[in-house]
DNA sequence: TACGGTAATATTATGATATTACAAGACAGC
DNA sequence: GCTGTCTTGTAATATCATAATATTACCGTA
């Protein structure tokens, strides 16, 4: 398996074996917990799996949904509380311009990471872009910035669909 | 007066002359809505007059609720449409991370725009840097993607803010 | 196995942001 | 002044998120 600083962020072939990236997810986070201590409880457990159930951002109600298909009906701030978790575990990423959550591929330390999000498909790939970074880091210190998180959320078309 | 490709974007001194940063953006957006044809009616004039009475975003609500202390008290589609005719024009711009809306220092031609969010005093800086987009428009290649809106939003403290 | 402490979850209600659908009014061009 | 179009008003509701409080599960201790 890789290590949760290798995973990959990008956008997958369509035919890649997706229950292996839920699978290493999971043991990445489990992994992760353990080791700081704090618990994957089953809620959180599953709300991080349902998020890795696709390549593609859910909304908080989408979430929801999703667990009350399967006769546990929670309420938001359930929901909400697992995301506050793992967001906070840097398991997931929010993404301010959909209001909705996304697995992180680099797990183990929270960062911020840029996200570019194809309008197609609706398929999100993470970025971890030293450049990126680095331009922003500058512009902001032009400004006399001191620049403490990032939001970079990118709009256009995945590899995928830019040929359709 | 300064063209609006000209005005400055970035953090004024506390004492600079506000009624003129106002007085010029309405200057702005009028002649520029003259040239397209499109009619700045009095609510959009006056929504984006309220948007630029500070250097900090303004949620809708907050827009409403000026409103409302004027004796007009519109309903949240009145203040939504103005402010989505704005975005059109390219006289504001909307900000996800906040749910907020500041005024555009750069308007004339509808444009991304990077920003800088002081999480002390609220205030906001428009950036149109070359070197982010650049670096963003690389990134995205690497991975095989097109590129066609992003949203960059940067938390943190501004030059006033730092000090403090 | 009872106890107390802590973390996690449930429940209820509400706040905050945004949109839909349709009616009524204002305006420009003829 | 008509007529068609653009704009605004109004009511209802959808969507996203959190507050406040109560309850339950789990853990260590004895």
């Amino acid at each position: 398996m890789n290590s949760p600083q290798e995973r990959n962020g990008g956008f997958l072939p369509d035919q890649h074996d997706h229950g292996d990236c839920v699978a290493a997810a999971l043991e990445d986070a489990t992994a992760v917990c353990g080791e700081r201590g704090v618990r994957l409880t089953p809620v959180r457990r599953r709300v991080l799996e349902i998020i890795w159930e696709g390549h593609r951002p859910l909304g908080a109600y989408a979430i929801l949904e999703v667990l009350s298909g399967e006769g546990h009906s929670p309420a938001p701030p359930t929901v909400y509380r697992a995301l506050e978790f793992l967001l906070t575990q840097g398991l997931v990423h929010r993404l301010s311009s959909l209001n909705a959550f996304v697995g992180c591929s680099r797990p183990g330390r929270p960062h911020a990471g840029q996200f570019l999000l194809c309008t197609a498909c609706g398929t999100a790939a993470e970025l971890n872009d030293p450049g990126i970074e680095r331009a922003i880091e500058r512009g902001a210190a032009a400004e006399g910035f001191i620049c403490r998180e990032h939001t970079v959320e990118i709009g256009g078309l995945c590899p995928h669909c830019r040929e359709a």
